[in-house]
DNA sequence: ACAAAAGTGTTATGGTTACACCCATGG
DNA sequence: CCATGGGTGTAACCATAACACTTTTGT
């Protein structure tokens, strides 16, 4: 009555922005399979210790990238028997998304962000098929939600939330007054009182996500 | 460097419409946990004869429920020590479209199709989250895509198509000129030439898919 | 005063909504 | 020829996009 059981991991696209470009955390594995190739954040799920997936990922996350807080939501699940050579495999998969700072600062000397448009030719597993899922899925989120936000600090300007949207849809360039005034329309951002950061011109107002968890909008950006 | 391996099943929210109304296929268990009560479809994954997660869940369909066809797609992971008497489990999730008529000519009398605003007030295991799971996508992708033509015969008018549309996404009235204009434009549907559906009135062009899978909108219906 | 970026207002456009109207059929 | 649902046309409305304009700061 019982069968034999895949093994059970969980990987993590941990997207971020590198130079208005969006960057997938890649770090360098210390055994085997693929012992010394760059590959998606991931580990076994440790049935004692994770009440659940999530929190597999959550602690996936503080071991190998040191990360304690990041937006984090569940992709989909890979599975099979080829796509692992230990034999057939489940792969919960979870997109996070966070400022590249806090990677770098964390992570040390195994973490490379690598620009989603070029990635290695070849990734450990299916690997490659679950970052084209995770940008996938940013992008379309993207476009009716606070997501992007998440790439930024916890206080920005709207023509750095702008510059962030503009650079995960890949759209060249959405006209400034019209983002602001859906921004603003949509509340789901509010001013931080007093605080602006000045430039060497007319210092911008900082704004800080309304709500600090993600927010959908009912139409889009 | 092994762990202990999570129970890995899949099971599959197959919904459908009885009487201008979302329902959900419950089926009676035959064996432990929960046996005799109804809960959704699902199974163990088999290593040795299922390639991936989704050929679990088609062939979970074809045994439970006697279907070979449906509209299928993955919907998430449900995991956790407590979500089964067994142990630390792990469901993947599928959510099923398909019309009612196909799930009660092959499901004998082990199958009940329950109207999603009266389930049962206890289902086994999670299995009433992923219900909810698998509504909140159907209408959800119904704003944008052909995903409750899924719930029709292969034929259908454009009237019939506007009642699914509304059943589904729970709107009084979309108005039907409108509707028609909108499913017309976005050439998704086809008219099926000659042939018509003839009432007591003016007989309704019948039309059908397309494209038989899904078709996405780049706007709203 | 000037350059540059922040921020506001105004108009044109195109999709959506609402509704009035015509069409085809059986009785 | 009437009742009924199928199917078409049109006008008001509203969100969006494009762009001109004003404001604020540092030098």
């Amino acid at each position: 009555m019982d069968f034999d059981r895949p093994i059970t991991t969980v990987d993590i696209v941990l997207l971020t922005l590198l130079e208005q470009r969006l960057a997938v955390a890649l770090y360098r594995r210390d055994r085997p399979p693929f012992d010394g190739e760059e590959a998606l954040p991931g580990g076994f799920v440790h049935v004692d210790e994770d009440a659940d997936l999530g929190a597999a990922a959550i602690r996936v996350l503080r071991i190998k990238a040191g990360l304690d807080f990041t937006y984090l939501e569940q992709l989909s699940t890979f599975s099979g028997r080829e796509r692992d050579p230990r034999g057939w495999s489940i792969s919960a998969a979870y997109l996070g998304v966070v400022p590249a700072d806090r990677i770098l600062r964390s992570g040390g000397r195994d973490v490379r962000l690598v620009d989603i448009d070029r990635l290695p030719a070849q990734l450990p597993f299916d690997h490659r098929r679950i970052i084209d899922a995770g940008v996938a899925r940013l992008r379309n989120k993207s476009v009716y939600s606070t997501l992007p936000a998440f790439l930024l600090p916890e206080e920005f300007t709207i023509a750095e939330l702008r510059q962030v949207y503009q650079a995960v849809l890949g759209v060249a360039r959405l006209d400034l007054a019209g983002f602001r005034k859906k921004i603003l329309d949509l509340r789901v951002i509010e001013p931080v009182e007093g605080k602006t950061r000045g430039g060497v011109h007319r210092p911008a107002q900082l704004y800080r996500l309304a709500d600090p968890s993600i927010a959908l909008f009912d139409r889009r950006i």
